[in-house]
Order: C-alpha cells, then sequence, then structure tokens
DNA sequence: CAAGAATCTGACCAAATGGTCAGTGCATGT
DNA sequence: ACATGCACTGACCATTTGGTCAGATTCTTG
C-alpha cells in the first residue's frame, strides 16, 4: 500500500516551474492562478492519468480549495483537455522544418537532442502524453489522425528522397522516426526505472554525452558509410 | 469525453487470451475464474493504471460479479500485485543468460528479437508495467531495486568485456540497455499512437522486418565495423 | 445420503468522487 | 457612498468507490 506523500513524489512541480521555458510573468490573479493549477495538473495528471487523478489531489498539490479550480476551468474534463492542447503547441513550438537537400545525420542528430532536451525540462508533459496514449489516446485521437500525422507524412517524404538518394538506408521511414521517439522518450517516461537501475543522467554533460550517444549510435545506424 | 465502450477497447482480452504463451487449461474453478478475473484485470489495469481502474470495470469486462473477485484476490491492491508478479515472472522466463564469448551482434539481436515477441504477444503486460513506471513505480520499487538491477549488471559487466574487446562501442552500458528496451517496448506501450500515425507491423512478415530493421540497426550503431 | 467445505453473490456500508450553488469579500469606476 | 462584476469558497449533493457479510448453492467425501 505505497501511499504517494505529495512531499516527495510532487517535489517536482516546484523544481519543473523556474525551469520552465519563457513563461511571462502572469500577474493578474486569473492568470496566476491558472498557471498555479495547470503546474498541479499536470503533475498529478502525467502521474496517474485521466482516471486515476481527483481533483482533490490536484487541488492539495496547487494549494488552493477544490472549488477553485471548478471556478475557472469549469470540469475536470476540461482542465485536462486544456493541459494537453497546452503541451502540443509547446512541443510544436520546438520543431523545425526539414527538406530534401539536407543531411540525414545533422537532421536525425538535432532531432534526437531537440526530443532529450524535451525529456529533460518537461518530463512531466511526456508523461502525460505517454499516459493519454497508453490509455487508448481517447482524448487525442483527432490529433493524432490530424496535425501529427501530416507532420510525421512530411519528415516520411522528406526521409524516402532521402533512401533513393542512397543517403538512408531503405525502411519503413514511420521506424525511424519512432526509433528516435522512443529512445529519446524513454529518458522522460521511464525515469522511475532509470533512477532505480542506475545510468540516469544528472548534470549538463551528462545530458550532453546521452545525446551524443543516442544520435551518433542511430546515425551509425540509419546511414550508410560514407567512406 | 470519450466514453470507452467495453466491446471495442476491451476487445483485445479474448484475443490475447488464445495467443497466451503454453498456460495449462486450469480445469477446477478456482482455477478457472482466477485466470478469468487476472485476464481482465489485465486489460483494465494496463489500459487505466492502478488508481484510474475500478473492480465494477474489471467484473464487467471478466463477465462475473464484483463480490467474486473480492472472493478469490481479498482486494484490488492484491489483485494488482498478482498481476504484476506474474508479467514478471514470465517475462523472466523468457530471458537467456549471455557470456562474454558470445558474439555482441548475435546477442543484442536475440534480445531485440525478444522483446518485440512479446510485445506482440503481450502487449497489455508491457502497457501494465509502463503504467505502474510512470506513476513512480510504487509498487515495483524493491523489484526493481533487486532482482532487475541484478540481472542488468550482469549484462551490463558482459557488455564491458566487450567494449575492452573492441567488439562494443565504448559507452555507458546502461545506455545500450535502455536503446534496446526503449525501441521495442515502444511498439506495444505506444500501439494506439502508431495505429493512428501508420507503420504498424500487421502480419508475421511485417514483425519479422520490423525485427530486422530495429536489431540490424542498432547493431550497425553499437558495433564497431568489421571490415 | 449426510455433513462439511468450497464457491458464489445480492444487499449493504462508509468514504471518496466530480460537480453545484448560494453567498462572501473586494476592488474599481461613477 | 454605492453599485457592479470578478474572485473566491464552505457546505452540500448524487453517484461511485473498495470492501464486508450473511446467507444460498454446489461440490466432495466418508
Amino acid at each position: 500500500m505505497p501511499a504517494d506523500s505529495p512531499s516527495s513524489l510532487y517535489a517536482e512541480v516546484r523544481r519543473t516551474r523556474s525551469a520552465e521555458l519563457s513563461v511571462p510573468p502572469a500577474s493578474s490573479p486569473r492568470e496566476q492562478a491558472e498557471s498555479r493549477i495547470l503546474e498541479a495538473a499536470e503533475c498529478v495528471f502525467a502521474c496517474h492519468g485521466y482516471r486515476g487523478s481527483t481533483l482533490k489531489q490536484i487541488a492539495e498539490v496547487a494549494e488552493l480549495p477544490k472549488a477553485n479550480l471548478l471556478y475557472y476551468f469549469g470540469s475536470k474534463e476540461k482542465l485536462y483537455v486544456h493541459l494537453l492542447e497546452q503541451t502540443l503547441t509547446r512541443w510544436n513550438a520546438s520543431l523545425e522544418d526539414i527538406s530534401p537537400d539536407d543531411e540525414p545525420r545533422e537532421v536525425l542528430e538535432a532531432l534526437v537532442r531537440v526530443k532529450l532536451k524535451l525529456a529533460r525540462q518537461a518530463p512531466q508533459a511526456s508523461r502525460l502524453f505517454a499516459a493519454e496514449v497508453i490509455s487508448g489516446a481517447p482524448f487525442l485521437r483527432d490529433y493524432l489522425s490530424g496535425d501529427l500525422r501530416d507532420w510525421v507524412q512530411a519528415r516520411c517524404d522528406v526521409m524516402k528522397a532521402w533512401m533513393a538518394a542512397g543517403k538512408l538506408r531503405e525502411a519503413e521511414p514511420m521506424w525511424v522516426i519512432y526509433l528516435i521517439w522512443s529512445t529519446t522518450q524513454h529518458y522522460a517516461d521511464f525515469a522511475a526505472q532509470i533512477d532505480q537501475l542506475g545510468g540516469a543522467p544528472q548534470s549538463d554533460e551528462d545530458w550532453e554525452q546521452l545525446a551524443d550517444f543516442v544520435a551518433s549510435t542511430l546515425c551509425d545506424g540509419l546511414c550508410p558509410r560514407q567512406s
């Protein structure tokens, strides 16, 4: 019966806040309360998924009365969806376009670095997304088969061009993307396991080395020898 | 408000049952009921995690009265823990030992194939484990820092020997393991996403090609050129 | 067949859940 | 001063939750 003491399990809230990507200081009471609630909600939803989370717990983490959450967000579901959308918006902001003229190795390496940076800076967001997908993506169906599918399709086309030009190993391009996503997200989603087993990157240098390792391994595995 | 209709979301139960690794036909009423309950519980817990699952829902999937689950398993927590332990036992059964004399490429490839086979045959078990870890592994702390840590340590030692012999790229051995785990589990844990985006392996041949792709990419990336 | 054990379950319970609402402050403009 | 609207919240509600239990049914065995 492992109870999760807010002190230990949710300590990450405060820590993540300051590390967050530039969010305007939010002066009005509304903005202040909303961001406070969203922080807490991200923490709890990421941990227990939509159905496993309770408003009471989110309220406790946010140190606000439960009725306050409902005053600002109307319902548990609206709060959850708002959080998902905010996450996707932030992720999209950190993605760059690619073209067939780019060098595959450089693009792949850049993608690995961006994803690992996100895994480090916003692990909660990654786990929130993972929990949603594990549960069958009931709230993200449309996004997955819409915007994300388009984004992914564009990358696949470029990769096919690379393959035709002999710059990338022949393979289902989707699998290349999954290779990158899985290896990088792993460090956010399975952080609890990695903490127990060892090998968790801690310092800036650790993360740098990890990025080097993942990027070079995938590039060497995916790009034909250039000798 | 996406409601998960048992018919669609939990259809996987029956399908997985027949594909399950040899489980004795279970004749006594106790065995019969228990396996029926465990099946349903795996399905629901894998989807919503421990806290997000309800006994009522498990009972509905199992097509048994709720009191029956409690008659056989005593409590929600005992049922959950039983399921976790069963999963770990089965996984351990499919793992082989390795020695420094083995060829890294062969061992890595074999590991990828075993893990992908599990991802295909028992995706629910993989998601169950993933949900548990995402929530901070409250029930698996001891296992992770005990048995699994030992298992992993043994592999790391062998890999270090390989590195010293120039048969494997110099790197934190743990990261090599995470590379394999993440790339293979991804196809079970994120199946909902993959189904929407495309590239999901369907036929035996698809899975074979996927295994070839993942194994050879990782091997080429991890093992020095042999020319 | 009788007696005990194992199997099973409807009815119930206290606690927790998402959500509502009436009412309290409290700032600002007039 | 006072009215208007935003910000807030304790108290409450219907429903759902995990769990108990007394009793009914079925199986096993001497």
